[in-house]
DNA sequence: GCAATTATACGATAAGTTTCGTACTTGTGC
DNA sequence: GCACAAGTACGAAACTTATCGTATAATTGC
């Protein structure tokens, strides 16, 4: 996959994808639900039928399939989180880092609270790439 | 800084400041030229005014200041790097990975080349977070 | 059976970003 | 001095994304 053919979901649809990933194949209400409850407080409500044209839209570019054997509509993601990711992180690293991925790392864990599990597992990875 | 008041550049935005942060104090014409040189080749050149009305935008939003006293302005970022890339990794960590900075350090980290003084950098980033 | 509820469909609008054409101004070369 | 090159200002169009109102269809409770 090169950087020029992956199509970059927007936070919307990103955040729809999460739930969709997290959850398993939900209906528009049950996303639409999860995203209020988990809304800043200060960030207006998002309407039922927003979520709907939202998912609707993600149909229709490939991000989403959905079953309608029911009347209540079932969507699924279709692409992978850990390549969603892993894209998104590529192009995070080019526009923010200028590509150097190793200042990211140290960005990264220079300032978030990490346990010792956390950490014994980096320092298994690191091991194993010094192999 | 609360997450709500810190105004994300956009892409097209971020970009202009990588500029400025890389290479100092810099004109519109040298910034549209690097921009240009450094596009993939499927995208079209950006032109000069295009380049020029971002800047003024960026200055009506306070991310650059611009020098005057000469015809061919001077513009510079007022926005600090270390700052701007530290915000944007808490959102790109929230949005991404649900809040899981480790997460992102562990994909970033694995997926990417890393030489020998690096991962020592790093290491010794993991020994100085276990005192 | 039917009123009320809950779902989808979809057009229109709003809001933000990027793009550029055109007018105007300032400096340069000869 | 003046034509030409190079700069800025700025309005407006083009795109993209997000939002919602309204119409309509299916389901449920009683």
């Amino acid at each position: 996959m090169t950087k020029s053919s992956f199509s970059k979901p927007t936070e919307s649809e990103l955040q729809i994808l999460q739930i969709l990933w997290q959850d398993g194949p939900s209906p528009v209400r049950y996303v639409n639900d999860l995203i209020n409850e988990k809304r800043d407080t200060d960030k207006k409500i998002v309407g039922y039928t927003t979520t709907l044209k939202l998912m609707q839209l993600m149909l229709e570019k490939g991000l989403v399939e959905r079953d309608t054997t029911t009347r209540t509509h079932i969507y699924k993601a279709l692409v992978d989180e850990t390549t969603t990711q892993q894209n998104l992180v590529d192009k995070f690293i080019d526009t923010t880092f200028r590509g150097s991925a190793m200042k990211l790392v140290m960005q990264a864990l220079g300032n978030h609270e990490a346990s010792k599990e956390e950490l014994d597992e980096i320092k298994k990875l690191i091991a194993k790439m010094e192999e």
